[in-house]
DNA sequence: AATTGGACATAACGATTGTTACGCTATTTG
DNA sequence: CAAATAGCGTAACAATCGTTATGTCCAATT
């Protein structure tokens, strides 16, 4: 029943293993679900294997907490930037991250915001996340000529949304979500641009190019 | 230490006081806090006293899963109703049992979403009572003249906005989210009526009144 | 070849969980 | 007044939790 498999070298767990299943188990049954032998039991070891790597299992759990800030905030911040300094190109980027790009994962917002109701400092990380990406939805409204209480509210009113949409475990196919996203937007930037483009592939493509190569992006 | 106070009486507890003393719980602990004996603890009693009420702990949060599901949803249906055929006051209504009603906790909701990544159950009656909330607002919206996938759309964003808002544990006094308020419903509605509201207190009477007792709402 | 140390496994500890069996008491019933 | 039952308290059960002490094996070093 022991590892002699796995080609012939020792094995050898590092901590970046512990934390993918812990995020892993995090995702799928919560917080509840992160247990010291289960976790041992899906890296085929024991929990003495744990204590090899790791003083305590807070300390696992702080390490999970710092892989969450970054996997799933970078790629906004990075989309975001690129995109250069046109507010609407802004916008499209950040929702070409969220429903295109398969780096981020909302159901590892909607583990760590559940986690932050019983883990203070959990909940300490979070709200420092979330403010620094309700502050960068805040500068692209502003890009895009809002006033400042304005690109304010609608960056809550972004974020929020996206928020409750994720919490609620939606069922859409990308498709659908394609084919709503133009409704969306148009409440969310009172832009109307994206309501020309007729089909899903028309909505992929005009997220992924940025927009309108031609034309570039209207404003009032 | 037993108990001989509280008048002379028997002490009997109710099948009430342990779902009151559970919801407590579940709302500032989340469900992991709600334990057989601090449950009993806070009832002054102990767990045999909560098998003479209950078979087993499960009955009980079934009990907590329904009282969830009237005590914050019938508020809205009942101002909704109350509102009369005018979609804007309708609207209003949604949103006075929101911000000035204190009948509807919202960290309840959140503690019922929590709690739903862990267990079926609860997932099933969230999600039944979510699909009537927005099929409520879809109305809503159907009744200020919007077209059917616009409503759709709108309720969408409004219901995510709302539980985005919540999950947050936003800390704004309601003095400010009056103020806000004109800002956010201009987004979700799309009117400006509101915005003829300068102070908090002239949103507060807006709301309480179901928009202006004169001229009622208009709609282009 | 003998020794050492890294990388675990094993097993047990105390604490805490839901649950159950049983004992007690005050009120009601006959 | 005696008996019965409702309404609990008490204590122990097995299961599970994080944690620790100790044992074991393979690889590299001397």
């Amino acid at each position: 029943m022991n590892q002699k498999d796995a080609s012939s070298a020792t094995r050898t767990l590092t901590r970046d293993d512990w934390v993918k299943a812990a995020r892993t188990v995090l995702i799928e049954k919560g917080i509840s679900g992160v247990r010291l032998r289960s976790l041992s039991e899906s890296l085929n070891a024991t929990t003495g294997a744990f204590y090899w790597q790791y003083r305590k299992l807070e300390d696992l759990l702080e390490d999970v907490r710092q892989d969450w800030a970054r996997t799933n905030s970078d790629p906004f911040t990075e989309a975001i930037e690129a995109a250069g300094p046109d507010g609407m190109r802004q916008y499209l980027a950040y929702v070409r991250v969220l429903v295109l790009d398969g780096t981020v994962d909302p159901r590892y917002d909607n583990a760590i915001r559940d986690w932050a109701h019983s883990s203070p400092r959990t909940a300490e990380v979070l709200k420092t996340i979330e403010i620094k990406r309700i502050d960068q939805l805040t500068s692209v409204f502003k890009a895009m000529g809002f006033q400042d209480k304005a690109a304010i509210i609608r960056a809550r009113v972004t974020y929020f949304h996206q928020t409750g949409y994720n919490a609620m475990q939606i069922k859409e196919t990308q498709e659908e979500r394609l084919r709503n996203l133009p409704y969306y937007a148009e409440v969310l930037t009172d832009s109307t641009v994206m309501h020309r483009l007729p089909t899903p592939d028309d909505v992929r493509n005009f997220l992924l190019t940025g927009g309108f190569p031609d034309s570039g992006v209207e404003k009032s």
